[in-house]
DNA sequence: TTGAAAGCGCTAACAT
DNA sequence: ATGTTAGCGCTTTCAA
C-alpha cells in the first residue's frame, strides 16, 4: 500500500508538501499541489489514519454505547447522533452493550483505546465507571440515562413524570387494579418510571395497593412476568416501560385470552413503527428518541470544540398518545 | 497520560519489557513482570491503541456495514456477528450506511483508513467498490445482497425461491390480483423477490399479469406505493418485501377500510417481532438474520486467519411462516 | 531474560 | 512556499 512518501517520490516533492496539499492546509503552489493530487491518484494512496491519528492526537470518530441494538427506541437514537455528526465531519461507531456491564465496560476500554474524539452512551446499570475517558480529556454525554456520581453532560427524558401521567390516564379510564412492569432494579429509567406509577397510585383514591414486577428489558422476560402478575394479582391494567417488553405483554394477554384495552388497559412506553398496528392500537408515552440522539451529539461536538463549557442538562417531555389500548 | 515509558521508568525497566510483561509474550521474569503490573496500575496507564495498531499494521476491529439500523432484519445480523467476534476478542462498530452509496462510500473509506481487521458489509446497491479494502488485504464479506464484480465471501439468503413459494402459497390462498411491492431496482434483493414474484404468477394459470410498485425501503414511501397500486390495480393480495414497508402497507390497508386477508392477501419478508401481534397475525417469510451474521463473521475471521482460503457463497434458506393474514 | 534502537506513516515546528 | 527533522507510543528485531 502507498504512504505518504511513496507520493512524495512520485510527485518529486517532500512529504511535507504532501501532506499540505492533501489537507488543504497552509498555502501550497497550484501547480504543486495538482502534481501531489496527480501523484496521489496515480498510486492509488489511502493516508493511514492510525498514523495520522497517532500524531495528532485526535480522532474524527464518536462512539455511541446504547444497551439494545434491537429498540427502535436506541435506534432512533442512533440516528439522530450520527446526523449531526455526519454534518460536522465525524463519524459514528456504534457499539451495542446488550444491557450488559462487562461489554459495556469493553466498549469503553477500547473507545478509550482508540482515542475516538467523545463518546455519547447510555449507561447499563449503577457501576458505570467513566472516569478514565474524562480523566484523559475524552468528554462523554450520557442518555437516557443519568451517569451518577459525575457532573457531565446528559439528554434526559422527564420520565418519571411522564410514568405518572400515563397513570392518571389509566386510572381516569376506569381501570383500578392498574400493574406496572418495568425493568432490573438500577436501571435509572426502570426506577424512575415505577416510582411514577407509585406515586400516581398513592395519589388515587381508587386503588391502594400497587402490583407490579421488575425483570429484565427483553421480549421473553416481559412475558413470563406479565403472565406471573396476571395470575398472581389479576390487574386490570398495565404499564410497560418499554416496546421490547410491550411485545411480551401483548403475546401474554393472548396467550391468556385478554382483550388490550377492554380485559386490561396497556400504556408502554415509546412509540415503536407497529404501535398504531396492533388491534387495538397501543396507548403510548412518545420519547423524542431522534432528538435526544441529535441533542446529544450536539452537546458532544460543542464540549470538544470547547472543554471548559459548563455541563449542561437537558431533559426532554414525553408525549402520551392515547390509542385504543388504554379505553374498554 | 501515562505512556509506555512512564510505566518503565517507574518499574526500572526499559520499555520492552514493559510491552512484553503486559503483552504476556514471549518470557519475562515474574518477579519483574509483577513489578511492570504495578507500575501500570499505579498510574493508571491505558495502552496507546492507535500506536499499537500503527505498529502492528492491524486492528481488533471489524466493521459491520449495513444498510439500515432501523430494520430489524439488520440489527438481528448485527447480534450475530458481534456474538461471534467477540467471542475472538475482536470488537464490531456497526455502520450505517442508511442505503445511501455516498454514506457507504464515506464507512468504506474510514475503515479503510483505520485499517480495520475485516468488514461484513450489506452493499447499498450495484456500484459499491471494495477494491480499494481488498486491495490492501482487508477481506470483505457480504451479507444479504451479493457484491458484484468480486468473487467473495459472501451469506444471501435464497431470495427468489422463496419470493416464488410464498406468491405460490397466495395464489393457493385464493387470491387471483396478487401485486407486489419492492424496493429499488439494483438493491439485488429487490430484484430477486421480484423475479420470484413473476415466476410464480407466470406458471400459474390464475393470473395473467403481474401488478407491482418499487418505491425506498421506508415505511412512507410503501405506504404512498401500496395507496397507489391499491387505487390503479385493485389487487386483492400483496407480496411486501420487507417489515418496514410492510407497515406502510398495513397503514395503507387500514387507510382505504381493508382487512388483511380477507380482502387482500398479505405475506411479507421478516418476521419481525410484531408481526404476529397484529391482526390478523402475518405471514411472513421469515430469513435466519442472526445465522446470516453469525456465519459472515466467522468466514471474515476464517480470512483473516487464512487470506489463500478459496471464497466461500453461503446461501441460507429461508422459511415461510403461515398466519392469519395469507388467508381469508 | 533483558535492553537498545529502529521504525510503523504521518504532521507540525522550524529553518530556509 | 517548501524542505528537514523530530516525534506521536508502541512492538519487535537484534545483541548482549
Amino acid at each position: 500500500m502507498a504512504t505518504i512518501s511513496d507520493v512524495a517520490a512520485r510527485a518529486g516533492v517532500s512529504t511535507a508538501t504532501v501532506s499540505r496539499a492533501l489537507n488543504g492546509k497552509s498555502t501550497v503552489d497550484p501547480a504543486l499541489a495538482e502534481k501531489v493530487r496527480e501523484a496521489a491518484a496515480a498510486l492509488g494512496y489511502q493516508p493511514n489514519g492510525l498514523a495520522r491519528n497517532l500524531r495528532r492526537q485526535e480522532t474524527a470518530v464518536l462512539a455511541l454505547v446504547i444497551s439494545d441494538v434491537e429498540n427502535p427506541f436506541f435506534t432512533a437514537i442512533a440516528r439522530g447522533v450520527e446526523d449531526v455528526a455526519q454534518t460536522s465531519g465525524y463519524s459514528v461507531v456504534l457499539c451495542n452493550s446488550d444491557e450488559n456491564a462487562e461489554k459495556e465496560r469493553r466498549y469503553l476500554d477500547v473507545a478509550l483505546q482508540e482515542r475516538v474524539a467523545g463518546v455519547v452512551l447510555s449507561p447499563t446499570g449503577g457501576g458505570t465507571d467513566v472516569s478514565p475517558l474524562l480523566g484523559r480529556g475524552t468528554p462523554v454525554v450520557a442518555v437516557d440515562r443519568p451517569l451518577d456520581a459525575v457532573d457531565g453532560d446528559q439528554v434526559l427524558v422527564n420520565t418519571k413524570c411522564a410514568a405518572d401521567e400515563a397513570t392518571r390516564h389509566l386510572i381516569e379510564g376506569g381501570y383500578r387494579r392498574i400493574g406496572c412492569l418495568t425493568g432490573p432494579e438500577g436501571v435509572r429509567t426502570a426506577d424512575d418510571r415505577l416510582a411514577g406509577y407509585r406515586s400516581a397510585i398513592a395519589d388515587s383514591d381508587t386503588q391502594q395497593e400497587t402490583y407490579f414486577r421488575r425483570c429484565e428489558l427483553r421480549t421473553a422476560h416481559a412475558k413470563a412476568a406479565t403472565l406471573d402478575l396476571l395470575d398472581a394479582d389479576a390487574p386490570d391494567a398495565l404499564l410497560v416501560v418499554n416496546s421490547t417488553m410491550a411485545i411480551g405483554v401483548l403475546e401474554a394477554l393472548r396467550e391468556r385470552g385478554l382483550r388490550p384495552g377492554r380485559d386490561v388497559g396497556l400504556v408502554s412506553f415509546d412509540d415503536a413503527p407497529w404501535a398504531a398496528l396492533v388491534d387495538p392500537p397501543l396507548t403510548v408515552v412518545a420519547q423524542p428518541a431522534y432528538e435526544i440522539g441529535s441533542i446529544a451529539a450536539r452537546l458532544l461536538l460543542d464540549r470538544i470544540a470547547d472543554s471548559s463549557r459548563p455541563p449542561e442538562a437537558r431533559v426532554l417531555a414525553a408525549e402520551l398518545i392515547e390509542r385504543g389500548s388504554s379505553h374498554r
